[in-house]
DNA sequence: TTTATTTACTCAATTAACTTGAGTTAAGTA
DNA sequence: TACTTAACTCAAGTTAATTGAGTAAATAAA
């Protein structure tokens, strides 16, 4: 039989459905807690019985815990309010980079329990897996959870993920990773299930599981890494394209005729606002930020070449924010990543929006940009917030 | 108690999951037709038991029938194959304009089974919901169906979806509808379940049910109405955004400080890339096409003005496009919509596609860009498409 | 030609998980 | 104090899946 294509979507059966609810009533809870059974049946379109039976599977799991009972000053039994359990588990995150592994834990309600940063020697596969796998070993360990309630382990590391041009013109590839795959070669190391995500998107899925995004279901995040990166969240899931390349919004062309890219562009958003942009714009200055740290310096100092360059960056991303508006419709774009709060803060400050966008409207619930609950370990905790996010979030849009 | 958020995710049940797994079934045997059970089976994910119900269940509610036993040579007792049943069922499809109704119907398989166009007098409201009422009555009449077997109405009507600084400036708006809930006004009209859309989206839906989409998942359309619109689909699903506005591909910026749009913005795209840019761009020429049999003349003709427009039009439209492929990392961009095949093919044939773009790589299934499957009609064929897709497509990505 | 194997399927029994309906408890209200 | 409202619990009933045993129809091997 000639290979037939499949959707990867399957068909249901009790156990499968037992496990969409418990996600379905976990996201209740996650986004309205404290909740008790019968709103939470009202809401996940369940009968109360059901949820009752849900809540006590979940209360033995350890992912929810009741909080005594609330009513609020309404009439009628007063309902037992459950909880997440933000000690039931816990996720770690690993940030993998040509220089360094970043490992962070984060309990249930996506909270920061750990964080470490090592320099490491060599990036390639072997002792890349190793280093990462001796990391996460140290954060289990110094977690002080069972380690039987680790729910997994998130890897954000550079591409390539496929082979396309732009991939190719990488600035921050790892070495003789071409022929690794990544997730069976860290589950093996590791021995716990492991998600490989992207900085941005695994930033993104981080303000939703526990910053700025914690009630939203669709919005966008502006990642600053070394580069710049798009991860979008729409209906609560991740967008991630045919072939999990979606949000390469660094190599739109803002500019005709503009600088010349790697990728074989010119005028590319990325050779105007980001960090290696900025470091290029300040070089002829003598002017040589390295760490986070320096840059905030140099806007603390309110340095004219660097605000002058905040100025271009931020006339370059506002076209693109505007595009971002008209085609996916969010109701929020965040800027964060691996920049300082003070910088991004400069850049949405000078920001100037286009008019023409369906974001452009009288009554919104929050900003058309925000800054991000950031921090330079971003993208490790997106990547533990992944794997919190996989456990909550349910697969099905609705029935 | 106030009112807490929902995202609209609901549990299961089992009602609710043999719904979803007759949906999974169908849009196995849509992108696989001919099969058998026990392929549907393993391709599910549910056992042979379980299809065999719910195929039977199919068959009597005439949405599946079988098609002989084919073994294509292979050992083993030969499937019983089942196939779409073009005639069990049917689907209406209107296009709402300002000046017109387009009435479609279309079978099962997505084929056009009637189709019909009448001037509008009045757009307002009232007429127009009794006017596409008369049509929809005309087209059940005419299309030799049971009416019991009507799926439902798809209507495809310009916006104001929402209160947006574009769609207040919207070009083809119609008259005194803003206080008007437009969906359940025509269910009342038309007694069917109705489904609203816009243009881009419906055609994007109709090249997935019964054009060259039909086995992609994840791919953008490109429409040319009198304005520009994108319909986008991921993973088999319609992107709406947070406010049904995603695709707003029109007021894209394509040359800083370009021609003035009434959005507000100066250059985007639409200024360029449209039915009313062209006529703008032909009008000092004295050229002034009404129809799109016009346009295919200029074609024809080799009109330089024209061709001179069209390699204009491309210049703004390749950047967009490389735009779309980096954001979305579609499997393809198909091309169509209210212009004729001639206009799109020697739009595709004059695009110059960004190198930097992660569509750029060796191994494609199919091209970057495509022509849809498309003619005056692909709007209203795309209203009936949306409901066939509907009743087809599970609403889930995965368990 | 006969036998074995493979594959597709049917029938009957079992099972998981949700719903329904009949109480019970605990609060506010008249 | 009695009534109403709301949140539950318990037991029974329902739906739709799975599982296991058996049958039918084809090719492949002996």
């Amino acid at each position: 039989m000639a290979t037939k294509g499949t959707t990867g979507i399957i068909g249901g059966n009790a156990l499968r459905n037992r496990d969409h609810n418990q996600k379905v009533v976990l996201d209740y809870v996650r986004a309205n807690e404290p909740a008790g059974r019968a709103e939470i049946a009202r809401s996940c379109g369940l009968s109360i019985q059901a949820v009752s039976n849900i809540t006590a599977d979940l209360e033995q799991q350890k992912l929810l815990m009741p909080d005594g009972h609330r009513t609020e000053g309404k009439r009628g039994k007063p309902a037992l309010q459950y909880r997440f359990n933000p000690e039931g588990a816990f996720a770690i995150g690993v940030e993998l980079r040509p220089d360094a592994v970043v490992t962070t834990a984060l309990n249930l309600s996506g909270k920061k329990i750990y964080n470490a940063r090592v320099p490491l020697d060599d990036a390639r596969p072997t002792p890349a897996i190793k280093a990462v796998g001796d990391e996460v070993r140290k954060a289990i360990e110094a977690s002080g959870f069972d380690p039987k309630s680790l729910l997994g382990v998130g890897v954000v590391m550079p591409g390539p993920f496929g082979d396309t041009a732009i991939s190719r013109a990488g600035d921050a590839v790892l070495p003789d990773w071409e022929e690794v795959e990544p997730q069976s070669a860290f589950e093996q190391e590791i021995g716990y299930p492991v998600l490989i995500e992207n900085d941005a998107t695994a930033a993104a899925v981080s303000e939703r599981v526990a910053g700025v995004a914690s009630d939203l279901d669709d919005f966008c995040f502006v990642y600053f890494g070394s580069g710049i990166g798009l991860g979008v969240v729409t209906k609560g899931h991740v967008l991630r394209g045919a072939f999990g390349n979606a949000g390469e919004i660094g190599h739109i062309v803002t500019q005709i005729d503009g600088h010349q890219c790697p990728c074989g562009n010119r005028g590319c958003l990325e050779t105007y606002a980001s960090r290696i942009a900025a470091r290029n714009y300040l070089q002829p200055f003598g002017i040589d930020p390295q760490s986070g740290a320096d840059f905030a310096d140099l806007v603390d100092q309110r340095n004219p070449h660097f605000l002058a360059w905040i100025d271009q960056a931020a006339k370059h991303l506002s076209p693109v924010i505007g595009t971002l508006e008209n085609l996916f419709d969010p109701q929020s774009i965040i800027l964060g990543g691996a920049m300082p709060d003070a910088v991004i803060d400069a850049l949405i400050a000078r920001l100037d929006l286009p008019k023409g966008s369906v974001a452009n409207r009288d009554e919104r619930a929050c900003p058309r940009v925000m800054r991000g609950f950031s921090g330079r370990l971003t993208a490790a905790l997106g990547a533990g917030a992944m794997v919190i996010h996989q456990t909550i979030t349910p697969n099905k849009h609705s029935y």
